[in-house]
RNA sequence: GGAGAGGUGUCCGAGUGGUCGAAGGUGCCUGACUCGAAAUCAGGUGUGGCGAGAGCCACCGUGGGUUCGAAUCCCACCCUCUCCGCCA
């Protein structure tokens, strides 16, 4: 959520932003029609007035109410036969105050939630640099590594389905049978992979500074909707649980984030920099196209993610965002496995996002790059709604004011990706799999063996 | 799951329906003392909203209720702690 200032006072900018970014946060007023984007935030400037209207007659009913419960402390100073009397006219329009006072209340509610429920569609601000487009207009900032020549090896390279299956190393059909499509079971060398690829990453990020965690893999609603994500959107990719207001969390940046909601820490505290173990899980609603295949896009994975709570300015967290970006380069650069940078689009950003890289590993079982992990700085878009703050150093003998901390989440390792990665790269010719170095200690073997 | 206790500001902690935005302490800031520091003494110091401003309004876990008036009384929920039961 950003500053509702931002509405009164730059209410253009808000507008070019929602330009950009292609978001619709009014049903009837869509990109393609024009001027759809100012209109938007010229109908929410007017439900900001309307509930500024009503909080003013609130405040002048109370403080009227106010007036009143002190004339009648001043009652009891008078003689006592003349109290009565007193106080009678004065219970009176007490009474008519607090029934003023609750019809407006409700309407006040009312505009106020009308309000905030356009407000939270709103997105972050952007980075100048961000490009401006939609996903056709990322920004590939560069390449590493090479992307190995198959057919000077003298053979076609196989997707990760089809080199697990040769060896039944993952099951769709038993995760189907217990859980429904696109669950799965891992088997033998590909548990000890996924397990092994978690104790890489964790082991890089430790050695970076992180603070290890594990985290619930479940969350309030509450929480899910400080950090951006909507559990109750048609298209929601969160898994909800009856009868709670719990919900499956779909990225540990859920608990990270949440973890500190309400609090204010030190400024000597920052930056802080959490990572968190945990299970994700996703619906995957509406997405069944080719990328689709295998361990690419699955309801269930296990991820390590990076977690970094810094100053309220934006030259603390983009360098913040520049040292995730290079931890994640340096997590698949140490698995060998060639990859690319892109900045992500205006249109393809999430709501909190001010910036995200995507690190796109190269899969040559469809012969291009994909996403494999990803790095956001969300400035302090989710700290507002979380209510995540820092005391800045006193200046002056003055005790400064409580800001919002600047929130940064990215992929450490997401292990279903990781492992298509693996599989894919360093399959040889007779369907077996070279582990990467950095991971035989874990898996305690230096290569998959084939069918 | 059952019984009990509790949730107040950065933190700890007091609080009889009106004199409470809230004692006291701690932390932080300033000054005095000191070569400097520690200790001591004096003063200052919550958050948010609205308003051009004076100022006004709100906030004592959350949400309701009673009342002219609620941190205080009532109800529900959340969370913490202690004990009991069950359990990996």
């Amino acid at each position: 959520m950003l500053d509702i200032k931002l509405l009164r006072e730059k209410p253009d900018l808000l507008a070019r932003n929602l330009e950009d970014r292609g978001v619709v946060v009014f049903d009837d007023l869509r990109p393609g029609s024009p001027r759809w984007a100012q209109a938007s935030i010229e109908r929410l400037v007017s439900l900001d007035a309307r509930y500024l209207d009503l909080l003013h007659e609130q405040e002048e009913l109370r403080r009227q109410a106010n007036e009143n419960a002190t004339a009648m402390k001043q009652v009891g100073k008078l003689p006592k036969a003349e109290q009565a009397a007193a106080r009678a006219p004065l219970v009176e329009a007490g009474r008519a105050l607090r029934e003023r006072e609750r019809e407006l209340a409700g309407a006040l509610e009312v505009a106020l939630a009308e309000r905030d429920a356009v407000w939270a569609q709103v997105p972050n601000l952007t980075h100048p640099q961000s490009p401006r487009g939609g996903e056709d207009d990322h920004l590939e900032l560069r390449k590493v590594g090479e992307p190995r020549d198959f057919a000077a090896e003298g053979f076609a390279p196989k997707d990760h389905l089809e080199l697990a299956e040769a060896r039944d190393l993952i099951d769709f059909a038993g995760g189907a049978r217990v859980a429904g499509q696109k669950f799965y079971f891992l088997k033998d060398e590909v548990v000890l992979l996924d397990l092994a690829l978690q104790r890489y990453a964790l082991e890089v990020v430790a050695r970076h500074g992180f603070r290890l965690h594990t985290t619930p893999d479940l969350a309030r609603e509450s929480i899910l909707a400080g950090l951006g994500f909507n559990p109750r959107g048609e298209s929601s990719q969160i898994y909800r649980i009856d009868s709670s207001d719990l919900c499956l969390i779909g990225t540990a940046e859920i608990t990270l984030g949440g973890l500190l909601s309400e609090s204010i820490l030190d400024e000597e505290q920052l930056p802080l920099l959490y990572a968190g173990l945990s299970h994700c899980f996703r619906t995957e609603a509406g997405s069944h196209g080719k990328e689709a295949r295998g361990l690419y896009r699955v309801h269930q994975f296990t991820k390590v993610e990076m977690f970094a709570f810094t100053r309220a300015d934006l030259e603390a967290s983009e360098a913040m965002h520049a040292r995730l970006l290079a931890i994640e380069e340096e997590i698949f650069a140490g698995l060998g496995i060639p990859y690319r940078v892109v900045d992500t689009s205006t249109g393809d950003l999430g709501g909190p996002a001010y910036r995200k890289f995507d690190l796109e590993a190269w899969l040559p079982g469809r012969a291009q790059y994909g996403e494999i992990t990803s790095t956001s700085n969300c400035t302090d878009y989710q700290a507002r709604r979380l209510k995540v703050r820092y005391r800045p150093a006193s200046v002056d003998g003055k005790k400064q004011k409580a800001r919002f901390v600047h929130m940064l989440n990215g992929t450490a390792i997401a292990c279903s990706r990781a492992v298509v990665a693996i599989l894919e790269n360093f399959q040889q010719a007779d369907g077996s799999v070279i582990i990467p170095e950095v991971l035989r200690p874990w898996v305690g073997r230096d290569r998959i063996a084939g069918p």
